[in-house]
DNA sequence: TGTTTTGTTCAGTATTAACTGAACGTTTTA
DNA sequence: TAAAACGTTCAGTTAATACTGAACAAAACA
């Protein structure tokens, strides 16, 4: 297979996962093209064509994947048009996405304790477990980021 | 206000919680109100009059969470008809969710690595630190997942 | 065996949201 | 100043999917 056809594989599956994952397919998209392209940055015309988009879809895109921080505009000296590229942040920002979800779940488990009768010894019960294993991992991935952030710092010297 | 409408919206705030995690909106409220009923265990009847839905929904959404092994039937002795409850792993069950996204997330990495030019040095190394963080995360969640458990029964003696 | 209860499935509907394409305002170039 | 290039926004279309309600199959009761 052509590498070209192989590239728009691996786009499209990037594509299929961000879709999976709640994110707009065509967001997913330009993430995974940004991926693998050379240069790493790349104009919206370039987008266009590439993903054989329209320049809407592409325009609004971009800007919420900037409003994720997975995407930053830059602009190169003597060109006009903006071009765009991965964060250096972007993986670590998107465990940052899970840490939100985590806290408005032990969130919801607070509420609900707070609605249930003193008899339902049951289902506080698991509720609290719930509210347990959130608090926990609030508490741990940040550590956990940590971690991995001295070992890659640790293994590029 | 009213007990039962505080429990009503907070069933409606975890079928969008769930909605916006990418699982339909009534499997979510499914969750919900078995988060808080009393008792744990509700028929598909008890659940198309609370959640006011349709019982072809309910029986297809809990049937998807029994999929996801967030929820299971069980049947009573001396009633025919089938009960719901929430797993005892539920919450559990859900961090191994992510598990699979974290492992797929990888996969797509080492997929794109093997896309690209010997000299697309500054792509190359993009996700190569993708597929490190996400092989950390593979490695470390189900650890963390252990200590949790650990402190749990320490906790429980 | 006939009747009732219970759960599943499926065709049709409604709703939501992504995407297109055109119109618009802004900035750059000639 | 005029014209071209660029990015944004928005109305309209299309596509996807959650949900309803009815028909159906299976099991329990009389």
């Amino acid at each position: 297979m052509d590498i070209d056809t192989q590239k728009a594989f691996f786009v499209e599956e990037v594509g299929l996962f961000f879709d999976q994952a709640g994110v707009p397919r065509m967001a997913g998209r330009i993430l995974g093209w940004l991926l693998i392209c050379d240069p790493p940055h790349q104009s919206i015309n370039e987008l266009m064509e590439v993903l054989q988009a329209s320049k809407g879809s592409i325009s609004t895109m971009t800007r919420l994947l900037i409003q994720l921080e997975l995407v930053e505009r830059v602009s190169l000296p003597g060109a006009r048009r903006d071009y765009f590229r991965l964060t250096s942040t972007s993986w670590t920002q998107l465990v940052h996405g899970r840490l939100f979800q985590i806290t408005a779940l032990r969130q919801l488990a607070e509420r609900g304790l707070t609605l249930l009768d003193e008899q339902a010894t049951e289902s506080r019960q698991r509720l609290e477990e719930m509210h347990d294993l959130y608090a926990f991992f609030e508490r741990e991935l940040p550590l956990l980021l940590e971690r991995w952030q001295q070992e890659r710092a640790a293994r590029k010297e």
